[in-house]
DNA sequence: CACGAGACCTGTTCGC
DNA sequence: TGCGAACAGGTCTCGT
């Protein structure tokens, strides 16, 4: 569930205290770990729980942030970075409230409420660490950096012989994008999600990276994205135009919309005003 | 460098 | 109704 739109949603909310379950909705900032508990070991990437525990605990939450699809914590002395994945998400309750079914990783604040990691699939992990770069340091580059000029990335669009898909998916070449959003921002933007990145002409490439950001944008006006049992409050899914809509009529021409697997992963589009190029 | 397949996991929905 | 297959918002690793 979790795209750059999703996990800037939690981040905002954990900020203000814009938490639907949370006994009191008051902004996590300055709240104290007074206690911590790690339900499914694997979720917890480093350090060992051990050390976990004695070093989370006592510290106060100073700022929370994000990058790329990775949540931001900054303690007093360490940062704690959680990365969703697919299944996550963070919910605040009280303490009163039991451990919920699917709980991973659990941070006792003020000894009054919880911040809990609750991931089903399992997929999520979290890391402690001095220095985030250890983690972050592969990621490209924030949509939204305003050094990411529409010059700049058509020129490293041209650099790369790959499809626009997956290479959209990878995280080191931009981060934050991931099936959803991508596929709405190729539909917008009109290119076809195989087309490689190397053959699309400077039109095409500012196009795209306008769509990137148009669509990230409404994600985030819109609270984010909620599928299926897993629900968070956005309500983006109403504005899909391609995502999980195959066989409907393409919202511009009318034309069935198709899936695809590309690169593993199911692929919307409209054949029509996306062409696939020779 | 690029791509596909398989892993990691649990739960829901689809097709027969 | 039941049961297996397919599928799910992500990423890593391995082999070609």
């Amino acid at each position: 569930m979790p795209e750059l739109p999703e996990v800037e949603t939690i981040a905002r909310n954990l900020r203000t205290g814009n938490i639907s379950e949370s006994p009191d909705r008051e902004s996590l900032i300055g709240a104290q770990i007074t206690a911590a508990e790690v339900l499914w070991p694997r979720t917890l990437a480093a350090p060992e729980t051990a050390e976990f525990l004695q070093r989370i605990i006592g510290q106060r939450i100073r700022r929370i942030g994000r990058r790329g699809k990775y949540l931001m914590m900054h303690l007093d002395r360490d940062v704690l970075l959680i990365h969703l994945r697919m299944s996550g998400d963070i919910r605040v309750v009280s303490r009163a409230e039991p451990a919920a079914n699917h709980d991973r990783l659990v941070l006792e604040l003020d000894g009054r409420r919880r911040l809990a990691f609750n991931d089903t699939r399992k997929f999520g992990r979290a890391w402690l660490v001095v220095d985030p770069e250890e983690i972050l340091a592969g990621l490209g580059p924030e949509p939204f950096d305003e050094h990411l000029s529409p010059d700049r990335f058509i020129s490293l669009l041209q650099k790369r012989r790959r499809q626009i898909k997956p290479l959209l998916l990878d995280q080191s070449f931009l981060a934050g994008l991931g099936n959803i959003y991508t596929d709405e921002a190729l539909f917008r933007a009109r290119i076809h999600p195989r087309q490689l990145a190397s053959t699309l002409s400077e039109q095409q490439g500012a196009r795209l990276l306008q769509a990137i950001r148009d669509v990230l944008r409404a994600g985030i006006q819109s609270d984010g994205s909620s599928i299926d049992w897993v629900y968070r409050g956005g309500g983006f899914q109403d504005q899909f135009q391609v995502y999980g809509r195959a066989g409907e009529p393409c919202p511009r021409c009318h034309t069935e919309i198709e899936r695809e697997l590309i690169g593993q992963r199911g692929t919307h589009f409209c054949p029509k005003c996306q062409p696939r190029p020779e």
